[in-house]
DNA sequence: ACCTGAACACCGTTCAAGT
DNA sequence: ACCTGAACACCGTTCAAGT
């Protein structure tokens, strides 16, 4: 990669959290690149799709997520280690929509691996949690992310969205 | 109100739902109004903002869901007929991705009633399933709607959506 | 190889001009 | 009173032309 290439497309990315923190993740390409400094194509040649520029954006809070869960796992019960992470989770997905809608269109199979990782961490704790109990079996952990993400979605106020989780945390328990 | 005035209406409403049904609750503006046959000015005025087009179209279906609360509170058991309703109202809302981010979207005090009737009629089936100890104390008709919203919207697969629902009613009972 | 930026076909929204 | 539709300021996306 040449190094004019290298410096544009970090410009893009640090254009691009300003501006969606800004305006959110529907924010437009082409004020990215004219903030980056970059013609319209630049942004186009290093992503393709809007979705693949968010995923860089969100790529630093996915990764404190996914340390989270670790830590988590080791510093508390199973029940509470699900619980706070999902908390987190939550709170990530309502301060940032765009984290939300951009994990749940992002394709299963998708190459993205930071999709991937936040799905193995949390895999862990809710594999943990299953065998204490506290989540019955056959739940799967897509099954939690979606849900949490729906709440974080559709709930109208914070106080909301938890009591909206602790709800469905209770429904795990089946 | 003139008839001219009224038939821009109708024609207005129907070429909505026509292109809704194509294109989604985003369907370009300008494309309704053109298929209506009318400039786009009378659109403005007569449907000063996109969601309320956008609930003019649903009302219909709404008022079907509405019904269909009634029947079911005569004809089931309390646990039934809510999860019965739920189960409706989670089609739907899948169906008609714009149903659900519409009335997700609709203000809480908005006098647009439909949306108010819709709460209402949930509110008859919770409080009946809540006497009959299926649905514990405290949870609100609003928390049950925004519930199965957040799963229509961000579930990947109709499977997936049953299997959450599930998840959440067995939450509601405590 | 990589970048630029004008160009294209759209979008929502407004508002002078018409009837 | 109500409607029209051209006009405006945007949008995403492409691609010939440059370095």
């Amino acid at each position: 990669m040449r190094v004019d290439a290298r410096r544009n497309r970090d410009r893009l990315v640090a254009a691009a959290t300003a501006v969606i923190a800004e305006q959110g993740p529907a924010a437009s390409l082409n004020e990215i690149a004219q903030q980056a400094g970059v013609g319209a194509g630049t942004l186009y040649r290093h992503f393709p799709t809007r979705e693949s520029l968010l995923l860089e954006v969100f790529t630093t809070r996915i990764e404190t997520l996914c340390a989270r869960a670790h830590e988590l796992a080791e510093s508390r019960s199973p029940s509470d280690a699900l619980t706070a992470w999902l908390e987190a989770f939550l709170q990530h997905c309502r301060t940032d929509r765009g984290l939300a809608e951009t994990i749940m269109k992002a394709p299963s199979g998708s190459d993205l691996n930071c999709a991937v990782k936040l799905r193995t961490a949390g895999a862990g704790l809710v594999a943990r949690a299953q065998e204490a109990g506290v989540v019955r079996a056959g739940v799967e952990v897509e099954d939690i992310l979606q849900l949490t993400i729906g709440i974080a979605l559709a709930a109208d106020s914070p106080a909301r969205a938890e009591r909206l989780l602790s709800i469905a945390i209770v429904g795990l328990r089946g």
